[in-house]
DNA sequence: ATGACGATTTACT
DNA sequence: GTAAATCGTCATA
């Protein structure tokens, strides 16, 4: 046995493509407890806890970027089968990673919000010192929102479409046990209020507890 | 070709 | 609490 080997996770813990493939909220629900594992290039590992997601329920919700079945080269791959990632660009500046669900054609997709960091922390505050920052972030900073993980677990463009399932760069493992019930908040999603009545709609779930959401109490 | 707009983050009052 | 940063994308022409 080589002992001197890097301690990479097991191929049986990484999610199939079967798991995605249902309804958004279930994805949603579900993946709160689940690990977010990125393999960069250089081999680090980046990984943390997932304690916030938004399900994004496709051609009828006028939040989700597939909203009337609009279905551009920056949307195509919601388009794809469940299992599939979604990263977009917006604000200029940010990347948001989501995990498409579903069947193929059915652009439903669940946005990732927030992560607790368990492993490579000292990598992912040196992404995100950047420029501006001088003083080292609080754990609670780092991926404490869709555009501080992609910066913080380096997710961009050129991950856009890849399969989740057997992609070695980016992968979700479940977690130890499920969180109960009890310990979920549902409420409603994050900066879409210019989706009318959709905007109202409860589609977001974090752990109440952790101190590595995105916002409490809304 | 042009203009308006973000599934956000940060700094500042 | 407000506002700036910053630019790819998309609808309109």
């Amino acid at each position: 046995m080589n002992l001197t080997a890097p301690c990479l996770l097991p191929e049986v813990a990484r999610l199939p493509t079967s798991w995605f493939a249902r309804s958004p909220r279930e994805v949603a629900v579900d993946l709160l407890g689940c690990s977010l594992v990125r393999v960069r290039d250089d081999g680090a590992i980046l990984r943390g806890t997932i304690v916030e997601t938004e399900a994004y329920l496709g051609p009828r919700d006028r939040a989700a970027h597939s909203f009337g079945g609009r279905r551009t080269s920056r949307n195509e791959s919601m388009y794809a089968r469940g299992g599939t990632a979604y990263v977009y660009f917006t604000y200029g500046m940010h990347f948001c990673f989501n995990v498409v669900c579903g069947e193929i054609d059915d652009p439903v997709a669940v946005l990732i919000r927030a992560l607790e960091p368990t492993h490579g922390i000292a990598d992912m505050r040196a992404a995100r010192l950047s420029r501006r920052r001088a003083a080292p972030l609080q754990a609670s900073d780092l991926c404490s929102g869709p555009g501080k993980i992609c910066q913080a677990l380096q997710i961009d463009r050129s991950l856009d479409g890849i399969d989740l399932s057997s992609d070695p760069r980016l992968f979700v493992t479940p977690g130890a046990q499920q969180p109960g019930t009890s310990h979920i908040t549902n409420a409603a999603r994050v900066g879409v209020d210019y989706a009318g009545e959709w905007a109202k709609r409860k589609l977001r779930w974090y752990l109440t507890q952790s101190p590595h959401v995105s916002r409490r109490g809304c």
